[in-house]
DNA sequence: CTGTTAGCGCTTTCAA
DNA sequence: TTGAAAGCGCTAACAG
């Protein structure tokens, strides 16, 4: 496998030679720059990043952190990640979590291992151990989705509390009280900030405590499931659930079919994250969505910077709006009410 | 930053040492072991793996260059790759590449000059040329859902044209005889193979190729829906459209509820590769779905049986049966049919 | 615009 | 069971 040095030899000129004319920095002559690069392509010459890292201290190459990369928010996150990255010149290496704490720290160490350039990390738990691991080897990192408590790191987010709030709103203003929250764990960001949102909605409606209910979970079809049905058993009084992602949503559509409730007419469902609209055959679930992939995009350009050495001093908390999406699983006659952006009209064959 | 040469003084041991206590290779004593590894830890050593990998010529790095991560059908294989790759040490880069063979190329090189160990590949056109670059390089690659014509290599994929013999049966069996097939583009071996399945089964019952339709798209919403249109106007006769893949599907389905007709009644519809489970409210498309998981989880063990240098000597090619999955897309009693496996019955909110 | 020298941090090889 | 020497392939720093 030839080297620079093969190549230089070949060329007729110094090793170094061979290193500026093939990453194109530093002076050189058009001419001896080609006669490299013929010589070059001749010998089948790859370079390899490996030496030229351990030598510059730059790998070109970014680290995505996350839960699970088959959730399609992640997935489009990932998509974001690398899109924004590539552009740049940098690959991505990604692993997945599955929300644990443990597998987290072990990916860090390992990224870190490698000399990523820079982390873009989806927290699982409070999440600091592996935030303090690359401060300590000076690797910029990026927090996507979640809030961390107490540290200053820049992080990218959708507006949790807000789209709960606004989901609360519609639900009550449908004239619901009796409303179950299905969250996620207690701890996770996420899930707290949409218990925060919904709770506001709640006390603005006057909605007294004694008929709250909230559930914690995780964030998974079958823990969506499992909350609905304690739900539905624990409150006969039951007329609307808050989903709080596409995962629960989903499980609780599951759950309340299988007793023979019917959505929206016996209980009215809302969620949080919309499913692709090119994955979905009827859209269905109202729901607040989050723009993943711009959120991505910011989080990578931002971590970009970073690495690069520009940005701003201080740590960014970059909130993006979620938007409302207002469709069948709601129920009532939404037209009277303010004018929400309704997406995808028809259905008329899921309902006839 | 501490080195192995900082761990060594302080563990008051050669250099070597330590890179034996922390690699856990050749002998070393268990006390001496331990004392090296106290001194990493008190001094916050982190292993650099460019500088080992430099050397020992091992990066613990696949590579998983595809078409689309947010297909969720390569969703659900980029996390076979990752979970089977972690649990033997690698990590994995990912590449999109958009189906452009530009692109695959540029990172084929990119991830070549990474020094990965291995590379897993969704090949986007012949795709060839990527082949023979990593056969100079002497870096294993497996490919993954495609088939490489006249090029002897490691592959994983589903049964295609099986599953579309299948799905084609299916249709004929219903009484449908006028069937428009929309695939992806010609050239791909999955699209070739399930057009190769379809006409099996057309041929079979005897269809003259007067009444067959064939279009040649790309494997997106957008082209099936512009494809759908095509066929329903060119053939005013159509019943039935078999879909190669679950985005042609979706962009059919919009399609036909556009030129406001209805599935199954007026065009029967079924697809090739199935929405997950848990992101689908109503099953209803009549599918042959492939286990996605499982062929990335094949593809992986092979591609690291082959970096370790065991494995057989000659190219494995592995193909894994579809599974036909009946529901109301394709219309129909099936019931009186052969015993097919159905999963989700219960659809009922959707039809109501 | 081109070249020389040294060394990034680790492991291979050989020796003790 | 441990260590010394050398070098993986490249580029930073400096010199010309």
């Amino acid at each position: 496998m030839p080297t620079i040095y093969d190549v230089a030899r070949r060329a007729g000129v110094a090793p170094i030679t061979v290193s500026r004319a093939i990453n194109n920095t530093g002076y050189i002559r058009q001419a001896t720059r080609q006669r490299v690069l013929t010589a070059a392509e001749e010998l089948g010459y790859v370079p390899n990043r490996l030496a030229s890292s351990l030598r510059s201290r730059r790998t070109n190459v970014l680290a995505l952190v996350l839960a699970d990369i088959s959730n399609p928010f992640f997935t489009l996150i990932a998509r974001g990640v690398e899109d924004t990255a590539s552009d740049q010149g940098f690959m991505v290496i990604y692993c997945n979590t599955d929300e644990s704490e443990d597998e987290e720290q072990k990916y860090i160490d390992l990224v870190l291992q490698n000399r990523v350039d820079g982390i873009l990390l989806v927290p699982s738990g409070g999440g600091s151990a592996a935030i303090e691991a690359t401060r300590r080897n000076r690797t910029p990192l990026v927090v996507i989705d979640r809030r961390i408590p107490e540290v200053e790191v820049d992080s990218v987010r959708g507006d949790s509390f807000g789209g709960a709030y606004e989901l609360g709103r519609l639900l009550l203003n449908l004239g619901h009280r009796r409303i179950a929250l299905l969250n996620g764990p207690a701890g996770v960001s996420t899930a707290d900030d949409r218990q925060a949102g919904f709770n506001s909605a709640l006390d603005e409606a006057g909605v007294p405590a004694s008929q709250r209910l909230g559930l914690s979970g995780r964030f998974t079809t079958l823990s969506g499931r499992e909350m609905a049905l304690q739900a539905i058993s624990q409150e006969p009084h039951l007329t609307a659930i808050l989903a709080a992602n596409n995962f629960i949503a989903l499980g609780a559509l599951q759950a309340i079919q299988e007793c023979g409730l019917r959505v929206p007419e016996d209980i009215a469902l809302v969620g949080f994250d919309d499913l692709p609209e090119a994955l979905v055959a009827f859209p269905f679930l109202t729901v607040a969505t989050q723009p993943a992939y711009e959120m991505a995009q910011k989080a990578t350009g931002l971590l970009l910077e970073r690495v690069a050495g520009t940005g701003p001093a201080e740590a960014q908390e970059i909130i993006l709006p979620t938007r409302l999406i207002v469709r069948q699983s709601s129920g009532g006659r939404l037209d009277r009410d303010k004018p929400m952006n309704s997406v995808h009209g028809k259905t008329r064959m899921a309902r006839k």
